[in-house]
RNA sequence: GGGCGGUUAGCUCAGUUGGCUAGAGCGCGUCUUUGACGUAGACGAGGUCAGAGGUUCAAAUCCUCUACCGCCCACCA
């Protein structure tokens, strides 16, 4: 006997997770006569903690892996780590600055060593806490983002779109970070509606008229002005048509501006003048490019104000700036009011600085085409989505996507390899020799490109890239991820698996949504409300956590964490353990020969009827990603009918054989939910061998159909006893009474047994006497109790008789109807008719019961 | 401005070709030391499925409108 009384996570699971480990079925099996299932787990920050989206991730994704590989098919997890280019950099930077120091104070190729030396320090976290969620993944097989075959394919992929001229290098806006030092792609920008002030300022005309001494324009951001090329008005527009082409004095400096006439001017907002910065703004950077406007950048890649700003202005930051201008345009007798108004502003993600549009050069990467050909693959249906509406967002998206600056100002990433003339600095070459800071070719000096790759490019490669030793499990089977990377990630892996490989990189797609707090709050550190998946293991248990992140949670939505869930999962896995330990006990207690399970009674038919039910539930589940609905049908198998029905039922029969094959069967088809206590119930099992993780999914029992549908009625018969005992006052249990049942007859143990009642004896139809119970089929079952506590009943009775009256008027009026019983399905018609006839009859005994009070 | 959702029991949520009496967990009430489990067992209470209209033999489910809540995208000076 090794089943201590209650199960004890902590206790087991680290021993279970290394067994397996060492047993290599993490590993992928190549049989040719097997299906190939595989999923790319997406790499957690290989510097970081794991936190409880990353429980989620890896409950509903092993979950999957287990259940296939129980199917016997050829199944790969594959694991990952990421450098997490920007994130880790945020924290390494950090870092730094404790220490005083800046990035300043090194060369790129240092910093990079140092962030890799402080990677590798904290590496190895990440992967004891994958394993202490149980992920069945083939670690032989982890691939960290900077592998050198990593770099290697991403490096061939940016040659790739550099010969296809996907490619360029551009001077344009980028969103720029002034406190971190980089540019970020659109999508990665976060905008915030925010109260600003919208500010009207005069521009005097350099040549007045009659009518007109100055023009108007409306700015959020006076600071800009001094880069401002031009004022424009719209084309249409009565007011201005007169002046276009005339300058204007640009204030604060001694520039002069010319008026342009541009769509982009809307004749309704403000005065209609909208003053034009190219290299501050995307809109009047577009406006710029149309009428040929010198681009003057007057605020710097540190978010302050440049020389061309002007002596009094130069060094200040942008907010200063606003302040002095706003200050000396009063001064000057330039301003024409303000309002107040709410507007959107772009944020840094991580230290939610205002993101600057700035000029830069960058490389960009023309993702039109990628794009099309994405939508072309999922407008047919190539690839499913879960939840579905998600594939129209994606697509949505794509339609209106932009080109994608991929160039990072972040020393810890993958470098870029591309070399510029030191002569020509529009000449630049494709060279891999990153490690060298200048190179000579053709005998010409060219100097190495800083940047680094944005972490996305190459993530974007990942299912290619990790699947590149086993090429028949890709496509994978399904990428599971947050809905939040739908158009960062999943769009991307879309656009660049189609675009290199010709395929799609991955047949499936599973979103899940955010695990908010436990009041449904976003959990943030800044908040205090995250909540740590390692503890709750050690708490709980990690199966008690798996099966309490699933619970009640379906794709793509967002829902709050309940410990009240994790709680229920861990009675329940301690249930199961006291399932096994007191059929262990009644093996241990009756010896038998080893033999095949033969079905006798009732119970095991219908136990084993369920079974084979709920296994052919889970699967039709699982695979459509039902996962919470699959956890509840196992988790009601188990208690409610296994335990509480069967088990109870066994204590009187004791059908070994059958015992140890129905409890294999459940710790089978809970394993991909709950691996830890099936497998250490499987390891403490006196007879069971092998290991539950490579086991195969159970065949279905023979059952004899009638007889589960005798349990059925057993089940509704002791289930009325026992509200009766209940309900009635006075003792809490009387002697039954039955005549001309077989079912009964045959069960009077069981009914005993369960119901507690003292006897269950069979009479002449004559001698009958005492409380008539009402159940469709089985009309003559008695409670025999005393006359006084009968005539209590009456009340509970003809409340029930009414009750009962209403339904049938309902099933007769249904059956009534011409309609119904042309357009209905038969045997909907033909159920109704049963369902009708069995109450009649049930509502003629309760009154003739009556009658007898 | 464009797009996508949500509103079901006290709480958190399931309910996907429309079809028996709308489910679960937690919570609540009453009872129970029955050969594993009090992290338990038994029984029970609790819902006009946001509102209005429509389609249908039949609507929580499909359609329209309304109200409230949310998310995403967008270059709103």
């Amino acid at each position: 006997m090794k089943f201590s009384k209650a199960y004890e996570p902590n206790q087991y699971e680290p021993d279970i997770y290394a067994l397996w480990e060492k047993s290599g079925a993490f590993h992928p099996t190549t049989d040719k006569n097997a299906k190939f299932y595989s999923i790319v787990m997406p790499p957690p920050n290989a510097n970081g903690n794991l936190h409880i989206g990353h429980g989620l991730t890896i409950a509903l994704e092993d979950i999957l892996t287990r259940y296939h590989r129980l199917k016997g098919e050829n199944t790969w997890y594959i694991p990952g780590a990421d450098h997490a280019g920007f994130e880790t950099w945020v924290v390494y930077e950090r870092y730094l600055e404790s220490k005083g120091k800046t990035r300043f104070d090194y060369s790129r190729d240092e910093l990079y060593d140092q962030v890799w030396e402080f990677v590798h320090q904290q590496r190895g976290n990440m992967e004891l806490q994958l394993r202490s969620l149980g992920a069945s993944c083939d670690w032989d097989s982890l691939t960290f983002t900077l592998d050198p075959k990593v770099v290697e394919r991403v490096y061939a992929t940016f040659q790739k779109m550099w010969n296809d001229g996907l490619i360029y290098r551009g001077k344009k806006l980028v969103n720029y970070c002034t406190k971190h030092q980089t540019a970020f792609a659109d999508i990665e920008v976060t905008h915030k509606e925010e109260q600003g002030t919208l500010w009207r300022i005069a521009y005097p005309l350099v040549e007045p008229t009659a009518e007109l001494k100055e023009l108007v324009v409306s700015t959020t951001r006076p600071e800009t002005l001094f880069g401002d090329t031009a004022v424009a008005v719209n084309p249409a527009d009565e007011r201005y048509k007169t002046i276009i082409g005339k300058n204007v004095k640009l204030p604060l400096t001694d520039r002069e501006i010319p008026i342009i006439a541009d769509e982009h001017a809307d004749m309704s907002y403000g005065t209609g003048v909208v003053k034009i910065t190219p290299a501050h703004d995307p809109n009047d950077f577009e406006v710029g490019q149309r009428h040929e406007l010198a681009q003057i950048t007057v605020i710097g890649f540190d978010g302050r104000m440049t020389a061309e700003a002007g002596d009094d202005y130069a060094g200040l930051t942008t907010a200063e700036c606003r302040k002095k201008a706003l200050a000396d345009l009063e001064k000057q007798g330039l301003m024409r009011g303000e309002e107040s108004i709410t507007h959107s502003v772009g944020h840094c993600y991580k230290c939610d600085t205002v993101i600057e549009p700035l000029l830069k050069e960058q490389w960009f990467v023309n993702l039109q085409p990628l794009a099309k050909r994405a939508i072309k693959t999922l407008e047919a249906n190539e690839i499913r989505f879960h939840p579905a509406n998600k594939k129209k967002v994606l697509i949505n998206y794509l339609k209106n996507i932009r080109d994608w600056n991929i160039s990072r100002q972040i020393p810890w990433g993958i470098p870029i390899p591309a070399f510029v003339n030191a002569e020509d600095s529009t000449d630049w070459i494709f060279d891999t020799r990153v490690d060298e800071t200048e190179i000579t070719v053709n005998g010409k000096k060219y100097l190495r490109d800083n940047d680094t790759f944005d972490t996305w490019f190459s993530s974007g490669q990942w299912p290619y890239i990790t699947t590149d030793a086993h090429p028949e499990f890709y496509p994978s089977s399904v990428m599971e991820t947050g809905a939040d990377l739908l158009f960062q990630w999943v769009g991307r892996m879309i656009m660049l698996g189609l675009y290199i490989t010709d395929d799609i990189p991955f047949k499936d797609v599973y979103l899940h949504g955010m695990v908010l707090d436990e009041k449904g709050q976003k959990m943030s550190k800044s908040k205090g409300n995250v909540i740590n998946p390692i503890e709750l293991v050690s708490e709980y248990g990690s199966d008690a956590l798996r099966l309490g992140l699933i619970a009640s949670r379906s794709a793509g939505v967002n829902q709050a964490f309940s410990t009240s869930k994790v709680i229920a999962s861990r009675n329940l896995c301690n249930k199961l353990w006291n399932i096994s330990r007191l059929i262990q006990q009644l093996v241990d207690d009756n010896p038998t020969e080893e033999t095949k399970p033969e079905l006798k009674n009732y119970g095991e038919n219908w136990i084993c009827h369920q079974i084979n039910q709920a296994s052919r539930e889970v699967q039709k589940l699982l695979d459509r990603y039902r996962f919470a609905e699959a956890g509840d049908l196992l988790y009601d198998l188990i208690w409610n009918k296994y335990a509480d029905w069967f088990l109870e039922s066994q204590k009187l029969w004791k059908n070994i054989p059958l015992l140890k094959s129905t409890l294999e069967q459940i710790l089978t088809l809970l394993h991909p939910f709950a691996p830890f206590v099936t497998e250490t119930i499987w390891q403490t099992l006196s007879w069971t061998t092998g290991m539950l993780i490579t086991a195969r999914w159970p065949r279905a029992y023979k059952v004899d159909s009638q007889r589960v549908a005798d349990f059925e009625d057993l089940i509704a018969i002791v289930t009325n006893i026992r509200s009766h005992f209940q309900a009635l006052p006075g003792a809490n249990s009387y002697p039954i009474l039955f005549h001309d049942d077989d079912l009964v007859s045959d069960n009077q143990l069981l009914i005993q047994h369960l119901t507690k009642a003292p006897c269950v004896p069979q009479v002449e139809q004559s001698k009958v006497d005492g409380l008539r119970l009402a159940i469709p089929n089985h009309h003559n079952i008695y409670l025999q109790i005393p006359a006084d506590i009968h005539a209590k009943y009456k009340a509970s009775l003809e409340e029930r008789i009414l009750k009962l009256g209403q339904e049938i008027t309902t099933l007769e009026a249904r059956l009534a109807n011409p309609n119904y019983l042309e357009k209905a399905p038969t045997a909907l018609v033909e159920e109704s008719r049963l369902s009708l006839h069995a109450k009649q009859k049930l509502l003629a005994d309760m009154k003739a019961e009556l009658e007898l009070i």
